[in-house]
DNA sequence: AATGAATGAGTGTTCATTCAT
DNA sequence: AATGAATGAACACTCATTCAT
């Protein structure tokens, strides 16, 4: 590759490895292969990062930036819709994200199953997705004069088991599941919509 | 080590085996450390395992069959329970299966994010308990003389989303669940329980 | 194998040893092969060989003592026989030799090429070939009362390049040559007969 | 060693590795010796060639290349010679290639004899040297005006086994030779050739 | 900004050989 | 005489990373 712009390689070289860390994992992925497939020769990585790991940590920081400014933007523009169908409207975001950057979700709960990392990628995510989550269910109650209930422990699980994890696995298990099962995307996604209101959202409406 | 029996010594090799792996992941782990860990030569590893991919192929059919094992006893001590109650045990049962298992668990949740496997193990498990959980429905609808519901396809996507995925999340992370929001194990599991019979239990509880 | 003669496994594990060693080489073969193939647990080989290098001193040891016993033989039989005759009865016995010793040969050959051995199977068993030879000349020349010729260093060269060398070759070719030109063993040991007379034989003829 | 030129690393690569195949054979031969013989780091020889085998065909290659072009070139310069005297320069070209060569050829003559290759290079040598000597005494009767012979199949067994045969065997076993006989390399030549001529070219000049 | 060449430290796997029974 | 288990020392090959230009 001769004299592409600055921002433009290092961009094709994230998602490159994007891809690739998601087809074969981080640990086997080879930064030879990413060279290969972005164009570039293999030394301008590290001219560009400094080990492969970095390219890790600028693609899961991305993941949290780009998480976070999804979550927020919710907030945002809750009050705009209302019952039912603002659900829908808050689900359709969350299954856009996590269909959108499902590549890097994938290496995210990958490497968040090793037992290195002090607090993991999806449990930071996690973290951030309860807050949003009992955030907009706080507001929810305010706005219908209700008093917000209890337990805040079992809140927090039921968000991250019952809320998170379905859409995780919908990242995770998307294009295995079309492909195994014979459903288009269309499909799947409304069908994982009709279970997902006839569980975690019936439970938690006031 | 010396002369040790030979069953013994294959089953440590695995034993550990999964023990590394799911520390470190099946591409990060090293023959060596898993050998020097188990106490053995490395090459009684290959003396014993054609190479390291079959040390997890083993263990993963192992995980199969026992997966099966768990779901056949369940639907076979299923009479004896009932209701409410019921539900208790075999949600008991499941949890019990996967926290004992979580370590091997991890390891197929990552490996099968990869895009090698045709039909990655987790798929495969999902199979298993989709159709256990499928029959166990029947079962109870039959037993209250009403007819069994429609859609299946949404029906397997709610059991494989909404039902399975919280156990596999559970597997992975609940001890850094634990480690991260101060919870004992008990305590989670009862949260848990909580959170899982109001959403998916009661969303398709007759 | 359960108790088979001690001789008889012995013979069992050289011949095998010797077919492997023909196929792939010393260094190529391995003693695990060389067991499974001869039906017999592999630390039996070491029971009754020090090494895999002593199987091969010993598949070589034997080969040289039958190249004696062959060559003894033939000098001793040669009174009874007779001119044109007599060297194609000598001939035969030459091929016969090689052709069963082939395999063994091929190795000889083989190992020879290495600059390790200080004196190579094949140079001995090229000292022993001419010899032999040059003793048949003598007694030939002496026969017809002629006085044997000059040049010692020559007559060496001789023997073993246009001598012995086209048997080797012979022995290391037969098998590739029948299958590459299409021709019937008998035929080439024909051709080869009718080459061989030609030119070494009618060289020093008296 | 730092930034040497790419072709001349290569080509030292390729010279150690001849060195050393001839005097351990191939399979005999450590990479890392290779390596270290040519002051060059190990992974750097993977850099050039795919494998340790493929050190081997480049080198065969290369072999089969030279020969061809020494066998033309000798067909072309074949009319400026004439008799007894042409044949010399005949010879003294092929002594001089099979000398300068002798390093790939006992690792070519090795290899040869294993049962794996469909088509030996040693065959392949030998088709080439056998068609170029048929070529040439072609020739040589069509300039004395006289009819090439008949039996094509025993010319060529001829050819490869009291024709090349003889050149291989110099090759192999010339040092040998000379250390175990005391001859020097010009004195070994000579008596060859005196041999060779007596024999083989005797034999079929017309 | 970009690259071809080079390297150190692994990495899975093999293999001749030995041990204990 | 015979064997299953065990081992040390390699071995071919890999890979993240760096150097020189």
């Amino acid at each position: 590759m001769k004299k592409r712009d600055a921002i433009e390689t290092k961009a094709k070289i994230l998602s490159v490895a994007e891809e690739i860390f998601s087809k074969v994992g981080f640990d086997g992925a080879r930064v030879d292969d990413i060279a290969a497939e972005a164009g570039v020769n293999k030394a301008l990585i590290y001219y560009y990062f400094k080990s492969k790991n970095e390219l890790l940590k600028t693609l899961f920081t991305r993941l949290m930036e780009d998480a976070k400014r999804m979550l927020v933007n919710s907030l945002q523009s809750l009050p705009d819709v209302d019952g039912e169908n603002g659900y829908r409207v808050l689900f359709d975001t969350y299954i856009r994200f996590v269909t959108h950057k499902r590549k890097i979700i994938k290496v995210a709960v990958a490497e968040s199953l090793k037992e290195e990392t002090p607090m993991s990628v999806v449990m930071e995510l996690g973290g951030l997705f309860i807050n949003a989550e009992i955030e907009i269910l706080r507001k929810e109650y305010e706005k219908k004069g209700l008093h917000f209930p209890g337990n805040q422990q079992e809140l927090l699980v039921m968000e991250f088991f019952t809320g998170l994890s379905p859409f995780l696995s919908y990242a995770m298990y998307k294009d295995q599941w079309e492909a195994q099962y014979g459903v288009n995307e269309e499909a799947l996604r409304n069908y994982f919509y009709s279970a997902f209101r006839k569980t975690h959202l019936t439970a938690h409406l006031p």
